[in-house]
DNA sequence: ACCGGGTTGTTAAAGTATTGTCATGTTAAA
DNA sequence: TTTAACATGACAATACTTTAACAACCCGGT
């Protein structure tokens, strides 16, 4: 079950939501100050809170911040102020959402469950991002490398390259693509930072441009990785 | 740079939105109906996605089902349509965000920063609090570190930094992350903060940045703990 | 076969960005 | 008062990227 810590100096409120809240299952604590709030949060460590920014003995963003010093913990500002400066201030503190005032419950129930929801659920696991070939082994989350089942070291755009060579194995890759991905959409003409880097990168694989074994060349084209497997 | 999908009929709020994510220095594409929606979303892989629900040829409801079908890219829905039900449907619908026309420009980039900050820092996995490496051995419900079976003194920070690579051995962790859980979101650009920290754990570890047995550097990235075992 | 323009490959250097380390000052706790 | 932790600034060391120059290659035309 989950605990949700509501944040308001009206007590009207706080006992509103508290039982809107309860009503969906949620289990629920409240703070009217901000010394009480900051204290409750560290004690019972409740997997969301609420916090509304009109305290009595201090500012909103205060208590965020003192939050967002230690913890990751899901925090919806609810706010009568809806300035737009207000607004971006606090999201960009820390703040996972913003609910204006007046509210329907039924929203903030709905943008309570989608953090915990997407906060909770791990991302895909990593072994999407291996790659496993014949000689070369590569790891996209991990920005690692090996060949023959040994580490290769290789620069930011370095790996960035091989990792799209190797995103389609046997496919070719247009030199335009590679630059846009690589360098951005400033650096479109400049085919000769490729073959600087393609040069470095074959000579860090042991690959020989005449009789390529990894990084083929395809003439006024673009590069394609070879897939030996 | 992050790559951002609008979806919207209206052409000149899609111009309007890529010139303003532009400036932000994200990278902008554009859709205008379901269908092209639907086939830039698989064929680039967008980092976000912004909906419009107004299409001409579908629902934006059914859009937004069909890519949660196979994608966990974050969407914000956009809409004049502001009834309760129609966000509540929305975002139980795996939305992750519902920002209503009229809307603030900057109030839209902060959202779009705070879905991008958040969904992409997995949490540490704090499973194990005993871990036995070849050489360490790293207690997380006490505190204490012991290398070599000799106990390390290290400061807080110091443990935090160790605790957290040691959560995930072998894993890159970003420097966003580090810092973010270290000294919290209010230095996520200080990381020169990281290289101190890291040099004086590396001394205490008795590690070579040059050649590291424990912390290794990832460069333009992070941090990760090279687990020898 | 020979030439010449276009493309590609390689190397070394200069320049830039990133990272590592030391030293100092401040603060808070013991 | 002493100490440890931490923030801050300066600077060195390193790694990376870009610039520049030239060599090698491919290919049609002569």
């Amino acid at each position: 079950m989950k605990q949700i810590l509501i944040i308001d100096d009206e007590i009207n409120l706080c006992r509103m939501l508290s039982i809107a809240l309860k009503a969906e299952g949620f289990e629920c604590l409240t703070a009217t100050t901000a010394g009480e709030a900051i204290r409750k949060a560290f004690k019972h460590c409740p997997d969301l809170i609420i916090l509304d920014l009109g305290l009595p003995d201090s500012d909103g963003e205060t208590v965020l911040r003192r939050l967002r010093e230690t913890s990751r913990v899901p925090v919806i500002v609810l706010s009568a102020r809806d300035a737009e400066h207000t607004k971006v201030a606090l999201l960009n503190a820390g703040a996972n959402d913003y609910v204006s005032k007046p509210f329907g419950v039924n929203e903030l129930i709905a943008r309570i469950n989608v953090l915990l929801r997407d906060l909770n659920t791990p991302l895909p696991s990593t072994d999407k991002l291996l790659r496993q070939f014949t000689r070369l082994r590569v790891n996209v989350a991990n920005q690692q490398v090996w060949l023959d089942n040994r580490p290769l070291g290789l620069s930011p755009k370095e790996f960035a390259m091989l990792a799209l060579l190797t995103s389609q194995p046997g496919q070719l890759i247009l030199q335009q693509q590679l630059l846009q991905e690589i360098w951005g959409v400033y650096h479109t003409s400049d085919s000769h930072y490729l073959r600087i880097l393609v040069s470095q990168l074959r000579k860090k694989l042991n690959d020989d441009s005449a009789n390529p074994v990894f990084i083929e060349t395809v003439a006024g084209q673009g590069y394609r990785f070879i897939d030996a497997s």
